[in-house]
DNA sequence: TATTGTTATACTCTATAACTATA
DNA sequence: TATAGTTATAGAGTATAACAATA
């Protein structure tokens, strides 16, 4: 007995969209643990590997448009994470700091992420991990191409 | 000069909501041509190979819940591309059926969904794209080992 | 009692126009 | 005039409770 969507198994985007779902949904609730969400806390990430960076920075290498991330950031700031810093030269920009709490709560939610990575990618070899996200990466860029080709 | 988001290119869910965000986005401009989405797109494509399924069959087959597919159905119903027949044996359930609008319409869409395909895989092997999908298949089964030994 | 399809509702993510205060 | 952050708004996808008709 063939599943029934078996006539869309060999697309691409299907695949990849029925796992991702699955995969953010489990996350979510890994990182509601520690009141955070996946977005929430890919913004502490940066904000903690590069402090200072302006708003509209980390908005941009998370891939967010900027009216998204205010929300994001004002959750972050009320719940005492991290602060809007006034940005040097500059007094229409912030610079994003992370609180010495916004370090602690980051580190354990860490913890609690690589152990959910570990337990996704469980069975796979590192070189199947590594061939994984080569292949995204080669995804990725064939839809940047097509979208400079368009002159988008 | 590392990229920013560089903290969170080790976890497979950051690049798999990264890829597929930009891969679905693209793929409903290749379906909104033929005033589907790929929620549409993806009924028709198991309503055309099983014609006949419960409107909650279909449902299930996409990971769709009941509530939120009887707008998809009642989209395509409206748009003449499937009907919802009344099924056999149980006064309760409906039967789905494409119309043959749906199936042309369906036909000329899957041509470009599979063109949409082959660029967005190019560059990899048929080898390569094969490891992506068990890749994401075994991604898939870990969650599903996860949540029943949670017994959720 | 349980199930099918439905309504209502809510939350997250995404996307765009337009405003304000600066530059 | 352009830019940084903001407000408002809208659409898609996802999730749950509760209802009517039927099993």
């Amino acid at each position: 007995m063939a599943a029934l969507d078996a006539p869309l198994r060999a697309m691409t985007g299907y695949r990849l969209r029925r796992t991702t779902t699955s995969v953010m949904s489990r996350l979510n609730c890994v990182f509601a643990e520690f009141d955070l969400r996946h977005t929430t806390y890919a913004t502490l990430a940066i904000v903690i590997e590069s402090p200072g960076l302006r708003q509209g920075k980390v908005a941009e290498a998370l891939a967010i448009e900027r009216p998204n991330f205010v929300q994001i950031v004002d959750e972050l700031e009320e719940a005492g994470l991290l602060t809007r810093e006034p940005a040097l030269h500059d007094k229409r920009a912030y610079a994003l700091i992370a609180t010495s709490k916004g370090k602690a709560v980051f580190q354990t939610a860490a913890r609690a992420a690589h152990a959910f990575e570990e337990s996704l990618v469980k069975g796979l070899s590192e070189a199947q991990v590594s061939a994984l996200f080569s292949a995204l990466e080669t995804i990725s860029e064939n839809l940047d191409d097509q979208e400079t080709e368009n002159g988008q």
